[in-house]
DNA sequence: ATTGCTGCAAAACCTTTGCAAATGT
DNA sequence: ACATTTGCAAAGGTTTTGCAGCAAT
């Protein structure tokens, strides 16, 4: 998580050169998340909304601690609790999508809007999204067999990614 | 966990009397999980299964905290530690599923063999289970799409019971 | 100036672990 | 007797909270 070359801002401006091109669309997201809550433009959150932006190029998935970890070598000072109300804040608005990986700890990922669920690597904890799911008949044919209103719903199928296979880590 | 006109009750055979007489059969199969693993038939463990036998006659969802309250209610000296240690193995023994709830905290219950998924209310946190899932080939292809050797997935559907719609508890 | 976010430290939670004592076989 | 489990208390890890100070509007 280097980076140098920190023109990235808060503009929702175009930023090319360096395969940023579409991640000004995210950052964009990211922001209005942030400030349809909340007025500040401050420093941790433009080193969150930069931070997220990248992680969101790469689809990588991570702990709150990652995060802070990851946010601390840019920033220095910013707090764990920061983190922490940010990431609540971010997965209220559907920026982030939090997901339960087999051992039972989570992790966070910013994902696209679309509807879609998370396949998940038991061994490297990788997160990919697809887009198959039950339809919304079906759905809802449960919730009336059991006289529930059917809100949402989460489906995560759990395996071994290829890498992790090759490798043999499995 | 009151209980008295527990007639409901999700067994699909009659229940009669106290409702113990298919109990037995979820009685057997609770002891198994523990003495295939081990060998003493402590009281900790009598009373465990007795409990736990009772919870999926009602099919109610708990909390390691609810299990341990309404076990020390009878048994008085037992320790947490005990209920996490046997929790732990139940659920790799699949006696006991564990179910996330929308707020993120984390219910058991007792539940079949069968393939199933779970349905939990929002608000009063009851589970029920369903059978509907996607397609075994369905899944696979998922897999195979993105290069990941599938174990095993979890489909959970959120909503409002309609015992809390008409409280208005929603 | 006002508002509310931020960082820090403490508190609250939840779960696991170490170990001596108790229990079952 | 021997092997395990159990209860307790302490440790671990994670998340939340309270609050003074600070930054943004």
């Amino acid at each position: 998580m280097k980076n140098e070359s920190r023109d990235a801002s808060r503009s929702p401006r175009q930023v090319c050169a360096h395969g940023d091109r579409h991640a000004s669309e995210e950052v964009r997201r990211i922001e209005n998340a942030f400030f349809d809550l909340s007025r500040p433009n401050t420093a941790p959150r433009r080193i969150l909304v930069e931070k997220l932006a990248e992680l969101a190029r790469t689809g990588e998935a991570f702990s709150t601690d990652d995060l802070w970890q990851g946010l601390r070598a840019v920033h220095g000072r910013i707090g764990r609790a920061t983190v922490y109300r940010s990431i609540e804040q971010l997965v209220e608005s559907k920026v982030l999508d939090r997901v339960e990986l087999r051992d039972g700890s989570r992790r966070y990922r910013v994902c696209g809007g679309a509807h879609h669920h998370h396949l998940v690597c038991n061994t490297c904890h990788r997160v990919e999204e697809f887009q198959e799911c039950l339809s919304v008949r079906t759905i809802e044919e449960i919730g009336r067999r059991h006289g529930f209103t059917v809100e949402e719903h989460t489906l995560t199928v759990y395996g071994t990614c290829s890498s992790c296979l090759k490798s043999g880590d499995k």
